[in-house]
DNA sequence: TAATTCGATGAATTTAATTCATTGTTTAAT
DNA sequence: ATTAAACAATGAATTAAATTCATCGAATTA
């Protein structure tokens, strides 16, 4: 089998003429050189170099070899330079896997400077964990998981970065629109905008409306944050909303945020990462610029 | 170092998705494959793959790996495969040197059928070396030459191919070209000329005029057979050359072939190869070629 | 002609690769 | 819930391979 350390010797005979050159160039003995090349040669029956004079001079084959090492190992030098940048953490992938329609919005204000910060680090958002970005994290098929919903799991390891208040978005029309903050009974004749989530993970019914068995008149599901924001200007429902998200949409649409009960519903969007595993220092870089945002 | 085998290991791994299975593809243990990758990991402090559940999952570092394994092992086989070829002799390259000149024309008359019976090996025919490919046949540069005189080496093999006389061209209005043959003395007011060799190695002094003393008027040096012809034909001067080649321009150009002496200088064109090395067996081929002829 | 340089080679040695035997997990089956 | 089977990791033992050492012979240079 023709081994890497095979071309290694090709190209060093090549550029010196000799084997004793060639094997004080690859630290090695002359005797190391011709052993390992009469090995190769016998393998294929075939004649690597002829000696003329006290020289060597390669054959057919050998010239072949040689041009395969000329091609091929400033390919090999090339992938380890590659992992060495990814053992210093200057290069590779962060996969991230968003479990939370809005978290996008505030992703985007993280990443701006994270990618100038580190060129050479590919960000590769991922939304179609949506709904199961666990399973993807402890799979390895992403490094980060962006959710508002830590859902407990030995291995994984959730940090707060961002505090927000969930907040009840109302058209900027609606009667609802003057109060400081509406009650469960408030929404008894509304209609109730939702991501396409389950019904246990959606804080405006976990953390408002079933605890006091209130309930809305209908649900609505809709995949998108612009067009539920839309339906909502147009008194077509309400939705439940990170507060900011709802102020930075106000200003071109006509909407307005109250808040869920008295104190509001306090909310955190979490990053999920694997205890253990090979986290990149990247990752590390990606968590403190997050929370010091 | 990453080595070849690193690499098989890689490709192995990703298209059976466990160790275990990819040990029995390579014919080797899984505790192998696991301490050879382990030792790639400590070097360039990278993990390669990891555990999720009980099979194995590449990192990006793996995936790395793997992308480069499957570009270049592929060129390894191929190279393996070219040098098995150069082995059995179906591949290679006929590298042959001329040292006279009037044998191109015969040399085109065997290579024509060798290159239809051998179409993977290449024929290399080199005219530089006119006038001293004996060294360059030594030197592994070449590996048949091709010559009227065999000049006698230990280690060259000569074997005659192809005989012919060697006659005087003359114009085909001299007074000499009436004549069934010249003398020695019929030379003594004829310009002379040769092809720029050594006078010893010219038959037509060492084994015509020499031996006699016998001597001519000029000695005239020209390298292209053509204006050596044209030449003649103007009778500016008669020429040694084979008679096959005067006949065969005596139709458009107006020479005339004379023989040497009474019976002729009978010549031969042989083949040189070196006795030993790696004579490759398509070599031989072309020498059997060339005697049937 | 002698001294030097170089590659080849067999034997000894060192180094690296591989296996063996075992452990701890994870998954599937009972 | 328990058990059994499948799997990867690991340390120690073993085997295989690479490398060196010590010479030799051939080629070149002084």
């Amino acid at each position: 089998m023709i081994d890497r350390q095979h071309l290694h010797i090709l190209h060093a005979i090549a550029h010196t003429g000799t084997l004793t050159e060639a094997a004080s160039e690859l630290c090695l003995t002359q005797s190391a050189l011709s052993h390992a090349i009469k090995k190769l040669e016998q393998q294929f029956a075939i004649k690597v170099w002829n000696k003329s004079g006290r020289r060597v001079q390669l054959t057919q084959s050998g010239e072949l070899l040689l041009s395969f090492a000329k091609r091929v190992l400033p390919q090999f030098e090339h992938v380890e330079t590659q992992l060495q940048q990814i053992a210093k953490g200057e290069r590779g992938t962060l996969r991230i896997g968003m479990e939370c329609h809005p978290c996008y919005q505030w992703l985007l204000t993280v990443i701006k400077p994270y990618i100038q910060q580190y060129p050479d680090i590919d960000v590769d958002v991922r939304q179609q964990f949506q709904f199961s970005a666990l399973g993807a994290l402890l799979e390895f098929d992403i490094d980060l998981i962006i959710t508002p919903d830590p859902l407990h799991h030995e291995q994984i390891d959730y940090q707060p970065v961002f505090d927000y208040e969930h907040v009840l978005a109302v058209s900027a029309h609606a009667k609802l629109a003057d109060r400081a903050f509406v009650e469960p009974m408030d929404l008894r004749d509304e209609t109730l905008i939702t991501y396409p989530v389950e019904q246990s993970r959606l804080d405006i019914f976990s953390r408002f409306l079933t605890p006091v068995g209130g309930s809305v008149k209908r649900h609505k599901i809709i995949e998108t944050t612009e067009i539920m924001l839309h339906m909502v200007a147009a008194n077509r429902g309400v939705a439940a909303l990170p507060r900011w998200l709802v102020n930075q949409y106000a200003p071109v649409i006509p909407i307005k945020a109250v808040s869920l009960g008295e104190h509001g519903i306090q909310k955190s969007i979490y990053l999920g990462t694997r205890k253990h595993g090979d986290n990149p220092p990247f990752l590390q870089a990606f968590t403190s610029l997050a929370k010091a945002r």
